[in-house]
DNA sequence: CGTAATAAGTGATACGTTTCACTAAATAAT
DNA sequence: ATTATTTAGTGAAACGTATCACTTATTACG
């Protein structure tokens, strides 16, 4: 019975000046590690903050210092476990350097994210993380008023993190021609994505002289198959499909079993990214890993690099980072 | 090269003021909408103000409001598909209510739990939905400054948002009977977690009297297994196996198939939550439906009417939503 | 000892809003 | 014609913080 909720009033500056007998400016600067006050204040100060429950209103200093401590992140689709997994990053490296994240999913939606851009820099935040839906209005933020960094989609003149999809492909290239894969299928993901065409080429351009793709088929990064997908699938003229991404392997292979094929003993199957299902499905899934918490957090580091130098027009940044090809057990033996 | 990036000066209400030639308290009720102000004017203003672009500085809003429109959003762990979906169904209904949220992924740390509800505070939130860990620190908020919504964990004093566990779990017990099954394993999720305790007894309290739990494990909500649980999925002694969640279904299943055990042939096995992955998975997860977003979207109301209402005594809400039971492919017959 | 430099602390201002209390003009009521 | 009411608009005071410019006391320097 002791706390009953809800205290009216806040505590402020003032209060803690009073309580310590000093004036709120000497408060300030011990609360804030900074200008010249003797030991015996700074203890006395922080005490009465201590005792008061004092705590610092962040919209009073926003609006101060004409700096939030806020980053914005906008994503496609949170359901998307790679995503679940950046954010995840992101949210952590923010947390660590002091920052509070505004969280926008824009659930696949151009309007979305472009109102969620506007909106954000209205809130005032100081920076924003993108993962923009494709490539088509990359210049959502031509000439923002806070710096971007932007996560997969190449974009002139924003800071970018990436990965090495090419590399990515090629590798998956060379698994399956090691496999004694000749036809392959593929299941790419939207062309309208740069990493997604990239993982294409890298694939495409790396295949053996006796590998050949027999058919490819564009499909959206989500676990629900097109018709075009299921259609394509029920051919019998490849030995393995490659897919875009995990998401698509694992509605691949769930598809193809439910046809009574065998994965990998009649087609073998491969995705994109690693993220955390891929080793829990049967099969397990062989794929690529994507760095992605790493990328989360090298886009956190660039943002706020660029927020706290006050020297906008430093060089564009571009950080593209290393994958790795993961054996699992969705790829074996052509038959 | 026509609006060079970076305007170094942000446009404020004395810039309108000036601009349309009246004071910024007019300038501030038109675009409020509020105060007796001439047709005439208003669209002068309205003018103005889109004519340089102007922003409404939130940060100085909130400090002269005392209110932030901000809400923040603590949950345990965003991987979960489970968590994901309901974060994303929270972000939805905020944003359409016109609210930001904060966003903070505790990672299963107590720790870090507690701390980040205070970090909200700190930034001057305005209420604060969470998805505690576990019932052990219920009373974080015991005597907090601003408006709480629990999700899932019944706690004294503060609102909540739930579903019917125990329901769930009577819904499972009559499916297993219904397909014979009369020796069941239980893979439970953590006992310190509420509905984690009622879904067990909706269960167990629920089967006919020729059935019995002949096995029980505590585990974790989580993908990795953990070798209690490979240990009692090695038993023999029974036929249908109960998972807390899809999450510790998807793992066990994969297990099982991995030690050559066939499902549902030769064991059925449950999950419950019914994440976007229950049915992309081989054989589809049988589970219990949860209004995941439903949730979601109801702490939002929830928060933003006691966050609106400025009587704070206001009785404490409960709200329990249904669930349902969707039959697929992981149960069948008892051999 | 006289002066310069340093240390410790304060008052006041500005940040961009919202809103209260007020004026001046116009209109209605008696 | 006087008084009361409404309408349109304004000035100024907060909100809580950070920090500049300043004072006073203390120490260092030659």
């Amino acid at each position: 019975m002791v706390g009953r909720s809800t205290r009216k009033k806040r505590v402020t500056l003032h209060d803690v000046a009073d309580a310590a007998g000093v004036s709120i400016a000497t408060v300030s600067y011990v609360l804030n590690g900074q200008g010249s006050v003797s030991e015996e204040v700074r203890r006395e100060v922080k005490r009465a903050a201590k005792k008061l429950g004092y705590r610092q209103n962040r919209a009073a200093r926003a609006m101060k210092m004409g700096r939030s401590n806020i980053l914005g992140l906008v994503i496609p689709n949170i359901e998307n476990p790679f995503f679940a997994t950046l954010a995840q990053a992101v949210l952590k490296e923010s947390q660590t350097r002091e920052y509070q994240v505004f969280f926008v999913d824009t659930e696949g939606s151009h309007k979305s994210e472009k109102k969620a851009m506007q909106g954000l820099i209205a809130q005032g935040v100081d920076g924003i993380i993108v993962f923009p839906i494709d490539d088509s209005q990359l210049r959502i933020s031509g000439n923002t008023e806070v710096p971007v960094v932007v996560l997969d989609r190449d974009t002139p003149d924003l800071d970018l993190v990436q990965a090495e999809y090419y590399e990515g492909g090629r590798l998956l290239a060379a698994h399956l021609q090691d496999l004694g894969h000749r036809r392959i299928g593929l299941l790419e993901g939207p062309r309208v994505v740069t990493s997604a065409r990239d993982r294409t080429r890298g694939l495409i351009e790396n295949l053996g002289a006796e590998q050949s793709i027999v058919w490819r088929e564009e499909h959206p990064f989500a676990l629900e198959l097109s018709d075009a997908a299921r259609k394509m699938l029920d051919r019998d003229d490849m030995t393995a499909v490659v897919c875009g991404n995990d998401l698509i392997a694992i509605a691949a292979i769930s598809y193809l079993q439910s046809q009574g094929r065998s994965v990998p003993g009649e087609l073998s199957v491969t995705g994109f990214d690693d993220i955390s299902f891929a080793p829990m499905v049967s099969p397990p899934l062989t794929t690529v890993r994507m760095p992605i918490a790493g990328m989360g957090k090298e886009a956190v580091n660039l943002l706020i690099r660029r927020v706290q130098s006050d020297e906008p027009e430093a060089t564009r940044s571009r950080l593209v980072l290393d994958v790795d090809l993961i054996v699992r057990g969705s790829t074996g033996k052509a038959r």
